[in-house]
RNA sequence: GGCGAUGUAGCUCAGCUGGCUAGAGCGAUCGGUUCAUACCCGAUAGGUCGGGGGUUCGAUCCCCUCCGUCGCUACCA
């Protein structure tokens, strides 16, 4: 299956510049919710989707990568309140700020929505009333426990003896009338479909978290509206009611593409529908993985390929919170160490299924020793050489040694094993192998000697040639570091003279040009004290 | 309480379906080199693979149990 794929890869990156034959992938991120300003954590969303999208582009896919906003709720009439604001101009300085958040990392989404958008109310009104119409929502009543004094529904479980987790006060059994959406008519076909595509989530312990605790005890009813507050999408034909924030905030992926209930779908939405990846946090993978399908079943919508639930960055193991004082900002980071530094960090240290660390300590560490050491030290002292032996201008490799193999296939095999890590979404082991080469050109320069055979007259030809393996080997590595640090890779193409930047021009070792003159340019990275 | 992860060298982590002397990077120590951002290369680090028990010819990887940490548990999103 996979094999299958790959090659259907190959095949799109041969006819690259053939916009027929480029294959859709729509890529969206959770939208980030308006309470506050994202801090690290949640801004790693946008960066890890923005290199899995850069990649696709890479690849020759024709990718449509939307992000956004989510506006609605209760938690944001409050925040609006008490900061004296309207509900509309609170998000929308919040929605500004995320927006900068996301610019300011070089993230290269397509489209940034937001759920106050008045077309996406509409849609979203649209739909609710069409589940309503074909009896897929229904009227019934919300029972639950409440906290007269906090105005606050608990769940059965937060329940403390009966009381109120928060004051302590008994919470009273109270019932309303409510929409609720059938769930329990879809569940079948959801568990089904689960079962059909075992890959439909990822990581699969998170899969499985989910259906222990929601699918297997039985899936309720979910209640899709609200009457205890406004800010929100009215029911059309209930104006006491205000639409659950989840059905309003998950439609985003459909109405912004174009969605129409009577299926006059845009252009857009012909051609990108279904979501190729969801890219969500583990905290909100239940919305994702139930909620979000069987509304599509109701739609009669294709379901997403993939929903793939990423873990998140703590500090020193407890999670960043407000309450905590723990909150580390993705700005206050690029301003300290510049923005290329965290994006490898972010995208580096975090294993495929579980938490990431992050502290100054340790951005300091990988800086240093992985990004200025390792990968701006060999840029630097390759150029340098290349300027010095030879006043820049890249020697031909003729002159080939033994020796040169070893980096050579490295060079090549590490094409694939990016191409094999990201296929599977594993960003952090792709990078890795692209670090590996640079370490593995720092050993072939202690190999080969440069500086000594530059003493030689009649060894200059090899040396020319080592120089240019070790230029090659920095193309591949700038090629490939195009999704995870553009502004990096495209610093070192410049000083390598080079416009070969595809994949495709990494199928054979010798893209450079003879006599192509290097340039030297300030140091990469630079090293951090801590 | 239920469900699920996790506990591997000082630090961050790899270890697929059990099998040669348990690995990587960083840090530390020693040696080498000088093209380079006091960088790079090499060597070394003797870690009860959380504790105990079991299955097996043999377990870090299987089973049981105990301890620690973390997550999920439906109307905050």
């Amino acid at each position: 299956m996979r094999k299958k794929l790959i090659k259907k890869e190959k095949a799109i990156i041969d006819n690259l510049g053939d916009d027929k034959m480029k294959e859709k992938f729509y890529l969206a991120t959770a939208i980030a919710y308006t309470s506050g300003k994202p801090h690290v954590g949640n801004t790693y969303e946008i960066v890890l989707s923005d290199a899995i999208a850069r990649y696709k582009r890479l690849q020759g896919y024709d990718v449509y990568f939307q992000t956004g906003t989510d506006e609605h709720g209760l938690k944001i009439e409050h925040k609006a309140h008490e900061a004296n604001l309207s509900s509309q101009a609170y998000v929308d300085g919040i929605a500004n700020e995320i927006k900068r958040m996301w610019d300011l990392m070089n993230t290269s989404y397509d489209k940034f929505v937001r759920t106050t958008d008045p077309l996406h109310k509409q849609k979203v009104t649209e739909i609710f009333k069409k589940l309503y119409d074909q009896g897929d929502i229904y009227l019934g009543k919300y029972e639950g426990w409440y906290c007269t004094p906090c105005e606050s529904f608990i769940t059965e479980s937060q329940l403390i003896d009966g009381n109120c987790p928060d004051c302590g006060r008994p919470a009273t059994l109270t019932s309303e009338p409510a929409y609720f959406f059938k769930l329990s008519k879809y569940v079948d076909r959801l568990v089904e479909h689960f079962e059909k595509h075992p890959n439909f989530v990822e990581p699969i312990s998170r899969k499985n978290e989910i259906i222990n605790n929601f699918i297997k005890p039985g899936l309720q009813d979910l209640c899709v509206s609200r009457t205890s507050f406004k800010w929100g999408i009215p029911v059309s034909f209930d104006e006491k009611h205000v639409i659950y924030v989840w059905i309003d905030a998950l439609n985003n992926y459909l109405t912004f593409l174009g969605y129409d209930i009577e299926g006059n779908h845009s252009e857009l939405y012909k051609k990108f529908w279904p979501v190729d990846l969801h890219v969500v946090g583990k905290d909100i993978l239940r919305f994702h993985m139930i909620y979000w399908p069987i509304i599509l079943m109701a739609l009669g919508e294709e379901l997403p390929k993939k929903i793939y639930a990423h873990s998140w960055y703590l500090t020193s193991n407890s999670k960043m919170s407000k309450s905590k004082g723990n909150l580390i900002y993705a700005d206050d980071l690029v301003e300290l160490y510049g923005l290329d530094a965290v994006r490898y960090y972010l995208l580096s240290q975090m294993p495929f299924a579980n938490d990431g660390l992050i502290t100054q300590d340790l951005i300091v560490e990988k800086i240093n020793s992985d990004l200025a050491n390792n990968l701006g030290n060999l840029v630097n002292r390759t150029i340098t050489m290349n300027l010095k032996y030879f006043d820049g201008k890249i020697q031909s490799n003729k002159n080939k040694d033994p020796v040169d193999d070893d980096l050579i296939n490295l060079a090549k095999k590490t094409v694939k094993i990016v191409d094999e890590k990201m296929n599977a979404y594993h960003v952090s082991e792709a990078l890795e192998a692209i670090l590996n080469l640079s370490k593995r050109c720092n050993k072939y320069i202690d190999e080969t000697m440069p500086w000594s055979l530059a003493k030689d007259v009649t060894k200059l030809e090899r040396l020319g040639t080592v120089l240019y393996n070790l230029l090659e080997s920095i193309r591949f590595i700038a090629v490939l570091l195009q999704p995870f640090m553009p502004q990096t890779s495209e610093k070192i193409l410049q000083q390598l003279n080079t416009e070969a930047n595809s994949l495709e021009s990494l199928s054979t070792f010798g893209g450079l040009k003879e006599a192509c003159e290097v340039k030297l340019s300030d140091p990469l990275f630079m090293r951090v004290n801590k």
